[in-house]
DNA sequence: GTTTAAAATTTCAAGCTTGAAATAAACTGC
DNA sequence: GCAGTTTATTTCAAGCTTGAAATTTTAAAC
């Protein structure tokens, strides 16, 4: 006699398409009340945000392909929105000594001390937006996404 | 591929933090990966993917205000898309007969035909690239995402 | 040194996305 | 009826995003 496993069954390909649109609805809707939050409460948006991130941990600067590489956004991207962020004071471009053809993108002073603002309210909404995660089950589904689902694990924004 | 220091005391925001880079890095590269694949494989884009999807599962057709609604996307958005899938030949607006404001967005058969193709792909695509769970794990996940995160919940691309 | 290839960036067209404004039709109260 | 409001949709400008083409500079081969 079989102890009978729990077989409520559906193939494992559906199963793992309605885990992927859980999954998906749930990081796009946090990711929308961010977006929401950044355009009404600080007038920016997601991508610059993601820029000044990325700028704000590499203080000397970064190259632009370097820039759009951390990003995994094309190059054509990053040039349009540094140019925004250039325009409103929060970025800039410095030249490279040895080589005529590539630009360091930096923080301003200004942008630094707006980013600053932005990340702490970033931080907080997360908290609010995952509130319903105790710091128990935080630390399991963190251990769980390490353990299997890794992709493409590089450095930065981790 | 550093096997990710294991998190010391740290708050509890900064783990929800870390927590979400790491998911929406997650659905970011197989999002990114599932549109690579839609549009080398199959010319096509995820947004018409998913209008169709929506189309598909109501064969007599959506008003343009409801289809926006189960893809959370704005009005002006979907007008857009429907035009180009009208213009590809998979999709067609029908008239409301007793409401002369309203449309249906509608699949043509050769619509349907296109969809089906590009579902079974898309599940197939998912099953490869979750494959790191097992069934158990997927089950797992699932029922934690159900009991702990459920944001916004309603019905229609469950 | 000159040619050739490689690298760093920008430009560009096309599509996606939004919120706001514009249109048009339907409904409500009187 | 009809004025005023609500509802359904489209249009529009601005920004994000991509891959491909164009530009400019550097490096390599000879």
């Amino acid at each position: 006699m079989k102890p009978n496993p729990i077989p409520p069954q559906e193939p494992a390909s559906k199963e793992r398409l309605r885990l992927w649109l859980k999954l998906l609805k749930l990081t796009s809707g946090i990711e929308a009340e961010l977006r929401r939050r950044l355009r009404d409460d600080h007038d920016t948006t997601l991508p610059r945000f993601d820029v000044m991130a990325a700028l704000s941990r590499h203080s000397e600067g970064l190259k632009m392909s370097d820039l759009s590489g951390y990003l995994k956004v094309s190059n054509g991207n990053v040039t349009g929105i540094v140019n925004r962020l250039t325009e409103e004071g929060l970025a800039l471009r410095v030249a490279v000594p040895g080589d005529k053809r590539a630009q360091l993108a930096r923080m301003t002073p200004k942008g630094l001390e707006v980013f600053e603002e932005l990340a702490n309210a970033h931080e907080t909404w997360i908290d609010e937006l995952l509130g319903g995660l105790s710091q128990d089950e935080t630390r399991l589904a963190l251990e769980f996404l390490n353990r299997t689902l890794t992709i493409g694990d590089d450095d930065d924004l981790e």
